[in-house]
RNA sequence: CGGAGCAUGGCUCAGUUUGGCAGAGCACCUGGUUUGGGACCAGGGGGUCGCAGGUUCAAAUCCUGCUGCUCCGACCA
């Protein structure tokens, strides 16, 4: 393309209301406008990304098996309420009317529909497997859209499901999309891990996240600096070291404890670690309240917590349900508190001689000892673990780091087959639900993703794979010999299948420059008059600024080597 | 939803405290000079100051209500 007709408008400034980097550059390098909050028009530039990183995508599911189709991004409430997420699923699901009154949703996903179509059609284990795919733009009412396309109530996603006879099809459907995503993220030239991961409102047995590691995600990645362990922190679990300390019992002791309502306070009043304190927090769902314990060090993983009830939504017991309970906000403890389920950190467990909250305003027990002084209902892994911690695997220390997650993959088993009454008949006649797998990647997000570790103070700097273009040429000077050779390379470039953006404007060399630092095409060729009389044009790579000239008359050659090189 | 902030030409912003002709830079148009890291000179076009009320001789500016956007939090694939 020539860039005197493509319509790029980059902007000289940072764009108000732009945070971080991605968000800024795409703006910036003219890939993308803001049309309202979350929500965005994709210019010549940005759609051009979209389609590179598309056709990878593309190219390997199709090589994994998966078959592409297109469904619905409008679709019924009615099928929503057959699987239970019209309720599940919460207001993050964008609802819509039509003139009559009908109920709708946009498809923040598209399990329901895809069930829908294959329980109508697919009949016989002989149709098994099969996993179909789409790249669709999904609906989601975030709560609050930020970050650009990072989080955003429209976005493009793809998503394919698997069909299979049994867990043994499943698993092995599973393992296909896991290892087809790690060659696209590969080929992106990202750097990602695939960590364990929490299956959230989709459902499901076992999960794993692709996260990209960028200090703009919003997820935190827990990983063993000895082996492979990875996952999210919402799911990251440690070995459990500590052990009970040899200390005689003490006897429970009530104490005041004047303006101690939280762990920081309650230390500095008793002068003691938070390792010996039972923080005890009240947690609701539409079924119970719970009462549950962690020391003092730890917070509570409400992930973890609500993963150990069949009710997916676990919140902060209300005001009211602590006068029920005849406690005070601050100075709850188990301590002789009745009528409530208590559920215990492991390393509770492990307390010796703790203080808790006496459910009395500004008092709390010393010498708290679990299953002297109090009973607990349920002992479970319910803390957020730390950096520094012990690896479950193995005994490695695990670290921290945040990630943006840019695809998931998921078991879902027969969760909503069973639900949409989804099945096959099998070998014998009799009818099975179809287990079923399902398996995400952001497009938008991971674009967006790119940037975050690809970039520098000038501009973004494209992996070759995602790039809009993949040489930049820059004629400077404005002679006949410059225009010339500018126009041969861009004809020869092109015939040879290059992606070339040619900088043909009449503007000054700062402007030129600057623009190409932005759109950051990993191949900048320089034809400027001054080398070109020596018969030398100039090379700079955007990725590792790496200069050279290279000989004009045999440069067609030089630059499809440049163009391998940077590929890998 | 709680807290904070913003809304003035296409973009970035000043002007609001203390009411008195709507501004600057960039971008755009015309002419000229310039041409290797965001040029210069001269001329020009473009704004219902987010919307609706109110106060006032007079409102971008003060008051009330609303809307949109951003950030922090809650929440979230």
């Amino acid at each position: 393309m020539k860039l005197s007709q493509m319509y790029i408008p980059t902007l000289k400034e940072d764009p108000a209301n732009a945070d971080v980097v991605s968000h800024k550059l795409m703006l910036r390098s003219g890939m993308m406008r803001k049309l309202g909050s979350g929500i965005y028009t994709f210019l010549p530039l940005g759609q051009r990304v979209i389609n590179k990183f598309q056709a990878i995508v593309k190219e390997e599911m199709n090589n994994s098996g998966a078959q592409e189709v297109l469904l619905p991004a409008l679709q019924p409430a009615e099928l929503w309420s057959e699987s239970g997420r019209l309720e599940n699923y919460g207001p993050e699901l964008m609802r819509l009317n039509d003139r009559h009154e009908r109920e709708f949703c946009l498809g923040p996903t598209h399990e329901e529909v895809i069930t829908d179509l294959v329980r109508d059609e697919v009949r016989s284990y002989k149709d098994l497997p099969i996993n179909l795919y789409q790249i669709q733009t999904k609906y989601r009412d975030e709560i609050r859209p930020r970050f650009g396309v990072l989080r955003s109530r429209e976005f493009i996603m793809k998503d394919a499901y698997s069909f299979d006879i049994d867990e043994a099809g499943l698993e092995e459907s599973y393992n296909d999309m896991y290892d087809a995503y790690e060659r696209i993220f590969d080929r992106c030239g990202l750097e990602y891990r695939a960590v364990k991961a929490d299956t959230g409102t989709i459902g499901g047995d076992d999960s794993h996240e692709f996260m990209v590691l960028a200090d703009a995600g919003e997820d935190t990645v827990v990983y063993c600096d000895s082996c492979d362990y990875a996952a999210n922190l919402e799911l990251a679990t440690a070995k459990v070291e500590a052990e009970k300390a040899d200390e005689e019992l003490e006897e429970l002791e009530l104490v005041d404890t004047p303006n101690s309502s939280t762990i920081a306070e309650l230390m500095s009043e008793l002068d003691l670690a938070a390792e010996k304190m039972i923080k005890a927090v009240l947690y609701e769902n539409d079924e119970q309240v719970v009462l549950a314990l962690v020391r003092g060090d730890y917070e509570v993983n409400e992930i973890k917590l609500s993963n150990l009830f069949d009710v997916v939504n676990i919140e902060l017991a209300a005001e009211d349900k602590y006068e029920e309970l005849d406690t005070v906000k601050g100075y709850t403890g188990p301590v002789n508190l009745d009528d409530v389920e208590v559920i215990a950190d492991e390393l509770v467990m492990k307390v010796v001689n703790g203080v808790t909250g006496a459910n009395q305003r500004e008092k709390h027990y010393l010498n708290v000892n679990p299953g002297r002084d109090f009973e607990v209902d349920q002992v479970a892994d319910i803390r957020t673990v730390k950096e520094g911690e012990t690896c479950p695997e193995c005994g490695g220390t695990l670290e921290q780091t945040p990630g943006i997650e840019v695809g998931q993959v998921f078991k879902l088993g027969t969760k909503y087959s069973e639900a949409l009454d989804a099945t096959f008949l099998d070998e014998n006649g009799k009818p099975q639900p179809l287990v079923m797998g399902c398996y995400g990647i952001g497009i938008t997000r991971t674009i967006a993703a790119a940037i975050e570790q690809n970039h520098d103070d000038y501009g973004i700097k494209w992996p070759t794979a995602l790039a809009p273009f993949t040489v930049h040429l820059l004629p400077l000077g404005g002679g006949d010999d410059v225009e010339n050779k500018a126009q041969e390379l861009y004809q020869t470039l092109n015939e040879a299948g290059v992606e070339v953006l040619l900088d043909d404007r009449n503007e000054r060399a700062g402007v030129k420059f600057n623009d190409a630092d932005l759109i950051g095409s990993p191949i900048r060729i320089t034809i400027g008059s001054r080398s070109l009389s020596d018969g030398e044009l100039e090379v700079k790579l955007r990725q590792s600024d790496e200069e050279m000239n290279i000989d004009a008359d045999n440069s067609i050659a030089e630059i499809k080597e440049l163009i391998a090189n940077e590929i890998k």
